[in-house]
Parts: structure tokens; sequence; C-alpha cells
DNA sequence: ATCACATATTAGATTGATCTTATATATTGG
DNA sequence: CCAATATATAAGATCAATCTAATATGTGAT
């Protein structure tokens, strides 16, 4: 499960509670791995089951008591094996792909208005991108290198290098489309 | 749920049964939707009982008995409504840029290794794309004109054009990486 | 004064996807 | 002759992800 790795890489920088890490991932690796609360907090009782973490209960007064997660010798050791194991390739799941495949039983209206709402959302999330470097810089305690900085904006830039892509390959087919080049029959 | 739509597209072309619509998922839209047998059958199940589909039983002696499902009007209105319909942006999730946001722990020769080996599998991934055109000429009796054909290529275009432009990034960063421009610290 | 929000954790329920197993028979290849 | 593969459906189990709700209190805004 990736979910666990993720954790352990981040506990790998200093420890944290689940509540943090909830934040964490909001702010950071959510464009590539949204994390429910409730899983965060269910990974983290298997992962201490598995001996990759340890906990540390900080007593509060005026709030709950926080749980501190540790890695232990054994979570480092997880985290390192798994960074260095070549994935599977997973298909990406694309529900859009599915509208395309069976497109040809709408008008050339109705598939030239679905791509481009699709060209409008792509570039307010291009737009949204350019947000995310100045989230980042804004919780400089996450981060503890330049060589860990390096890869953030990484996932960062191949989001962007991606979404760029697509969108001119997408523009280009409303061209053809406009130019009425699409089968009729 | 997208399965359901991917079945409504399909029956709308003629009637199937569970078994045959297994195979039509994993000879064309399996690189963008994969579907489990059991999942098929399923899903059919409900699909029938909220008025989608109607079962039409054919009796075999020497085979066990298929159930060939028809598309309903009902099923035939959803599936337009659903194609209309502009899908909500859903992440995706991506294991391998967990692995690329906390590659700085890793050495350059391993991140270097990892790159190359996740480049080689693209590349291998290109050649494979190279083959499903001549597999869905095979199965002549899925498709029913130019224009239906053409969104069934289209869905392939999108992803050979997305793996060679993932592959020209990571292509650059490798040598980026060979450079030494990696931060070291 | 009240309402929303932040802190902090946990349990319950459901869904979609996946894997395994069961059943039963015909054909094909070694 | 035996093993594997194809035809055909379905139940059982599990897992990861998601949504909702419960609990309890402090702070800031309207």
């Amino acid at each position: 499960m990736s979910l666990e790795h993720a954790i352990l890489g981040f506990l790998n920088y200093r420890p944290y509670s689940g509540y943090d890490l909830k934040k964490i991932f909001d702010t950071s690796i959510r464009h590539f791995w949204p994390a429910d609360r409730s899983q965060i907090y269910r990974t983290l009782a298997q992962m201490s089951a598995a001996g990759w973490v340890d906990i540390e209960v900080v007593r509060q007064e005026t709030r709950p008591d926080r749980k501190m997660y540790h890695i232990t010798p054994a979570g480092k050791h997880e985290l390192r094996r798994w960074l260095v194991t070549p994935l599977l390739p997973e298909p990406n799941r694309s529900a859009e792909m599915i509208q395309v495949f069976f497109a040809a039983q709408l008008s050339d209206e109705e598939i030239l208005g679905m791509f481009e709402r699709t060209a409008a959302m792509m570039r307010a999330g291009l737009e949204q991108y350019d947000c995310i470097p100045r989230q980042i810089e804004a919780y400089p305690e996450y981060t503890t290198s330049p060589r860990e900085f390096f890869f953030w904006m990484l996932t960062l830039d191949v989001g962007v290098h991606t979404l760029k892509s697509n969108l001119v390959f997408l523009e280009e087919l409303i061209e053809k489309i406009r130019r009425g080049e699409l089968p009729k029959h």
C-alpha cells in the first residue's frame, strides 16, 4: 500500500501526529495521492501493529491528547526497501476516456462543447499549479534540504508538463472538429 | 459509476452476455478501465434491477446457459445523460510520484537506476500500443462505423501522446542527473 | 450571544475493485 | 491419456477509499 509508505516518508523527517499528517498531505501530495483523515488514523494503527512506528502520547489539558508517531528502524528499513522497488505498472483509470470512447453517439456540437469544457478546466488547473510552490514555501518546516525541495518541485513539474502537453493535444483536436473533420457516419 | 456506463455503451451496439463483455473490455478499453469478471456480472445484475437492461436467457445444451443483456430505453437515456455530463475532476493517484517525492533519500545512482527502469518500461509500453490497432481491427463486429472507429483510435492516440510526452520529460531529467545536476545535500 | 472554525482522535457504514473458488462440459495439444 | 484452455455464471472474502458522525473544547468573527 502506498499510503503507508508516504506516511513513513514524512515521519522520516520528524515525528508527526495523525492530525499533522492530514494537513501535510493536503498541502503537498494531495495532487497525486489524496488521503482521507479516517484512513490516515487507521493506517497509523496498522503501522504501529507492524512495528514500523512507535507512539508517544503527549498529554494536553485544553486540547485532546496527541499521539506523536515516531518511525522505528524497521520503518526506516521498509521505507528504503519500498523506495528502491520498481512498481508494477498500474493502469490509470480514466472515466473521461470512456466518454471519448463512446463520443460517436453525440453530435459534433455536443462533442465540441464537451472538449471545450475540458480544455477550460485544464487551463484552470494550470493556474492552480502556479499557486502550489508558494504553499509549499509557506511550510518550510516540512522540507529540510535543497535536495528534498528539488524532488518536491519535480512532482509539480511533471504535473504541469503533462497538463500542458495534454492541453496542446486537446486544442489541436478541437481545431480539427471545428474544421468539420469528424467522420459524419 | 463509470463501469455501468461503459457497459451501456457496448450494449448500445448490440446485446452481449457478461462473458462477451469481459472479452470486449480486455480487447478495447482495458488500458484506461480494466474490469474484473466478477464485477461485470454483479454490475449487470444491478443494472437489471435499475431497469437499464433486460435479460434474455439463451438455452444451450453443451454449454451453460447464456444471459444476453439488452439495453432498455431507460438505459439508452441514462447513457446519453452520462455522456454529455462533465465529470468531476478526479485526481489520478500515482504511487510513482510518491517515490519521486521522497527520492532525495536515495543516492544519485539509485535514482538514476529507478528512472532508467521507468523509461525502459515506457518504451516497452509504446511498443505495446503499436499492437492494439491490429487487435481492434480483429474485432470488426464491435464497431459499426468510421465515426465510432475514429473515437476508438482517439483513445489510443491520447495514450501514445501522453506516454511520448512523459518519456521526453523523463529522458531530459535522466540527462540532467547524469550531468550531476542534482543538489547533493 | 452565537456560529463557524481549529484542535485531535476514532468508529461505523458503504462502495468499487480485486482475488479466489465453485460448478459443469467441450475441445485442443502434448 | 492427461493437462490446459475455452465456454458461462456467480458467490464469498478482502481491501483501499470515502463519507458520516461522535466526542470535547478553545478561539475568533459577526
